[in-house]
DNA sequence: ACAATTAAAGGTCAAAGAAAGTCAAAGTCA
DNA sequence: TGACTTTGACTTTCTTTGACCTTTAATTGT
């Protein structure tokens, strides 16, 4: 029920553990999990993504891995390098890990950052899609620009 | 009978005792009282509207949920204040104005005064009228109810 | 040695399941 | 009558599962 969840905060917790990376093998950790491989994919797929700042890379047949790497971003102007990632469309999911990181990376405050996601939030926006992922892209854009 | 006066109280007792904050499953809150799932909709956006000094987060899908956090005990800080003269439409030359006020009165700093008048500009939201008026007027609520 | 085969990974995708959200019609009550 | 409440059909989002696919290391036959 919420079996994504606890693997994925498993994945984490190896990875702070392990200095920012973990290598691990998809069919072991599916069988600790009790559940199906292709889900080790889902959550990777949904909670590993660049764009919350991760590297995956991975190799198929024996001896095979699968590694994630947490990459923190380039120092210079930080807030121009998210605001150039963010495309036409931008769904809550994926801008709240977007603020989320702006602060951990010390970008902005973390009240900066709860206006933002506030502003973000669907219930700020109750449009239709796809117009409210677009002006969630927008607004996205323009509050950080006021940054810069 | 006022059931949702009761799914009302029951939940502000649960936020009481629990620090301000609830986590409910809509489908079992909805059998607890023997209603159907969506009357919890119902109850949370005529009780617990940012007006009234809660932010509601949720998710769907397996393992979703509902979250209501109360911001305010009772309409305190200045800004529960503002929030509450802002009604159900708001046009970017008044929002300007009640942001700067917020920012002359302490209330909030520069950088957030700029966030927020950011994001409230016509070309954050590109939607037609009254619509736009709207959304900004919801917009604005939610930013500053993270402030309170 | 080396090419061919086999076995051992990981990948993809779509269907089924699990929650919550929306909206408007129908009911209630002052 | 008009505002507030109750219901339920339909929608959207997120998760779980499984059948089938692709890649690569290891093994085997000559």
């Amino acid at each position: 029920m919420k079996l994504s969840n606890l693997i994925e905060e498993w994945i984490k917790e190896m990875i702070t553990q392990q200095d920012g990376e973990i290598e691990l093998k998809r069919n072991e950790l599916a069988g600790r999990f009790n559940c199906v491989p292709s889900q080790i994919n889902y959550v990777i797929s949904t909670r590993f993504s660049p764009e919350r700042g991760y590297i995956v890379e991975s190799r198929r047949g024996g001896g095979g891995y699968i590694k994630i790497t947490r990459v923190s971003p380039k120092s210079g102007n930080g807030l121009m390098h998210v605001i150039n990632m963010i495309g036409s469309r931008l769904s809550y999911t994926d801008a709240r890990v977007l603020v989320q990181n702006c602060y951990e990376y010390d970008l902005i405050t973390q009240k900066e950052a709860r206006i933002m996601i506030a502003a973000l939030s669907e219930r700020s926006i109750p449009i239709k899609q796809p117009e409210q992922d677009i002006l969630r892209a927008g607004l996205l854009k323009n509050m950080l620009l006021t940054l810069v």
